[in-house]
DNA sequence: GCGTACTGCAACCCATAGGTTGCAGGCGCG
DNA sequence: CGCGCCTGCAACCTATGGGTTGCAGTACGC
């Protein structure tokens, strides 16, 4: 999956979207069934599901003459893992940051003394 | 935080915010700061900082006659396990719907006639 | 074999998000 | 004390994203 983060965030910015993705993790639904109990169009689900599509957040599926689409829970987790990785790296070097910024002496050996 | 999932996701789902974002995650700085590093204006990098303040991504604090934004990683890590909660039970309906389409005998003590 | 329902494609509309410029006010620094 | 930098607010512009309608093709069920 090449697509990059602000692109996924981006797929799942949208309400409908999300509107969609919920109701594909209920169990595989074809557009015009999506359109059906959705207050928009058919093509407009469709251009959603295209766009969830390239970003792997759902998965379509030639089912007789209809396709039916699915959510992929595994790609949310992975932008999950991603997403968290970066928060964690954020509070890292804030924390850092606040060390130096407290501590009046330069003794920068590694002694975590949490002397807040 | 009453900023709803779509709505966070689409203050990530532009990449001049994901700019912003990655150089606040490095160590707090102003508006105009960021506006010499990025190739957009203060004005627009401050509308930005708005969008991700109301979502909770960022923080401001008054230092001196300057205002400095600092990213939150704990809204990141609040937002990760969102997504994969929600990734994690669309895998789980999906694995039960496979099973009730391979298992051939209707043992399934609760089998909430599929009668399609 | 026919009609029906599903799909794919294209043109079009409109609101708004992202960006810019311009201006006025204030706090700090030299 | 005065200059400079940083902030806040407002008006304005434009591309694009989300939506619609319409049409043509095709496979399924009866």
């Amino acid at each position: 999956m090449t697509a990059t983060l602000p692109v996924v965030c981006a797929a799942l910015g949208d309400p409908t979207r999300w509107e969609i993705l919920t109701r594909l993790g209920e169990g595989p639904m074809s557009a015009s069934a999506l359109a059906r109990v959705l207050p928009v169009s058919r093509q407009a689900i469709g251009k959603h599901l295209e766009v969830l599509r390239e970003v792997g957040l759902v998965e379509s599926e030639q089912r007789g003459r209809e396709v039916v689409y699915l959510a992929v829970g595994a790609r949310l987790g992975a932008l999950a893992r991603e997403l968290d990785r970066i928060g964690r790296s954020w509070e890292t070097r804030l924390l850092r940051i606040k060390e130096l910024a407290e501590r009046p002496g330069p003794a920068a050996s590694e002694a975590p003394e949490a002397s807040d």
